[in-house]
DNA sequence: CGTCCTGTTGACGATGTTCAAGGGGGGTGG
DNA sequence: CCACCCCCCTTGAACATCGTCAACAGGACG
């Protein structure tokens, strides 16, 4: 295989990038797409693996993601990063890496926040971003928090199915889902052989499967059910006791 | 003991607020305090224990918390809120209590949104206020993941420590934390007993103690090792071995 | 054909949960 | 003033979940 085969190029001009609609720029109208071309400051194209130190892009192609390392040496993946998010690495924080071999455009921080004083569409949609990857660690909070491995690994399943689909890249039954185990686990707090074990028994259940980077959907209810701790007392049940107010 | 005694009323103006140092107008210079009076939309008291129903609104006096119930009856802890904190509260997520008696201001969303609009100034402290709820959140994911129950209440002690250090409510040898341990544990991802041993280590270590609403640290430096997990191999040791690029 | 990466499985031990019980302090009501 | 109760903290013991260590299999690639 050519050592490019997979790269994507963006296009020339924003007029025509396929992620604008998700992305940050999605609340500027196609008529002035001309005004936000110098906000570009550049596009890069990345190898899986490669990390990325530009300070702020728009993924266009493949997948990223943020990580930091501990010092006993092992990862924590912080999240994952698709197409049409906005990615900003704070210097001293966390790493971001490609996870496949991905294409990205740069963004002048100076003249995005710039733009973005002229225009509060913009700065909304900007702060919706914030507020959406907010919301995800939360969620990811709760689930490294009170869920067991397997509950852990089907909500992050179901979290990124309803990611990809909303960006027209799934369908109810699956999607491209390019992560290795080793991904999962450093997302989840599991190790290597956990998160294995957890997907296996997803196999073997027929709930769902992930292979060769395709994640398949057998039983969404089961899957749900999982995710959202299954075997639930009936809802009218007692309320949280600790912590009563 | 009367029902208001630990109720902070708050002073009528912005101008002699006195968290507004560390809020979201500390961009607004003294001289035009009085252009934000508009955005204030009231004050409230409440009592520890109560619910907060108001959708925006910054933090005076006390402290407060939003979480999660998991269908099982337990609870996700995903914030703490300190004097100064800018508060939102998501209709569908997260509920937000009352710590504390706590007391205040809330905010007009509208007159926010049209102030921000037009000085960016605000736009970019409320961007901030959101980039470090992130951040945190991300800091909290990594103890969730990779440290063990020693090191997750070592970390959280430490991040509300240098939180309250900045706002002045703190100093180097401990501050009021007024948690319990099964906020802590709820925080943390960690039963109550767990929680309570996990003190109690660093209580017989001489490390810290968190006693009737207080945190006393005695070894700060023992307590980062804790938190950035003790006995660590030496820096220049391997690089992290999963997901290796 | 050998090597590396990824996935897989088993055995064992560590960490954390659950269940059970009890203690202390501050309120409230007799 | 005392008795009682409730909330919070504390401790112990049995048990579950998950991590670690070790080994191996299959595929891609050189």
């Amino acid at each position: 295989m050519s050592r490019n085969a997979n790269l994507t190029p963006l296009p020339g001009s924003c007029a025509a990038c396929a992620v604008r609609p998700f992305a940050l720029f999605r609340v500027i109208p196609q008529a002035r797409v001309g005004e936000i071309a110098r906000i570009r400051s550049g596009v890069r194209l990345v190898r899986a693996g490669d990390a990325i130190l530009d300070s702020i892009f728009t993924m266009y192609a493949g997948w990223a993601f943020s990580w930091t390392a501990t010092p006993d040496g092992r990862r924590q993946v912080l999240d994952f990063h698709l197409p049409g998010d906005l990615v900003e690495r704070s210097e001293d924080a966390a790493e971001v890496e490609a996870l496949t071999d991905s294409s990205f455009c740069i963004l002048s921080r100076e003249r995005l926040c710039a733009f973005m004083g002229r225009d509060p569409g913009l700065a909304m949609s900007y702060v919706d971003g914030l507020t959406r990857d907010r919301a995800r660690m939360r969620e990811r909070l709760t689930s490294l928090g009170r869920r067991d491995a397997a509950g852990r690994v089907a909500h992050l399943l179901l979290e990124l199915h309803g990611r990809l689909l909303r960006r027209g890249g799934a369908d109810a039954r699956g999607a491209a889902v390019p992560l290795k185990q080793a991904h999962l686990a450093d997302a989840l707090g599991l190790s290597v052989e956990h998160a294995n074990r957890a997907l296996a028994a997803l196999r073997k259940d027929g709930v769902a499967t992930l292979n060769k980077g395709r994640l398949e959907i057998m039983d969404r209810t089961a899957l749900e059910d999982l995710a959202g701790w299954a075997g639930l007392p009936p809802p009218e049940s007692l309320a949280p006791q600790t912590l009563a107010g």
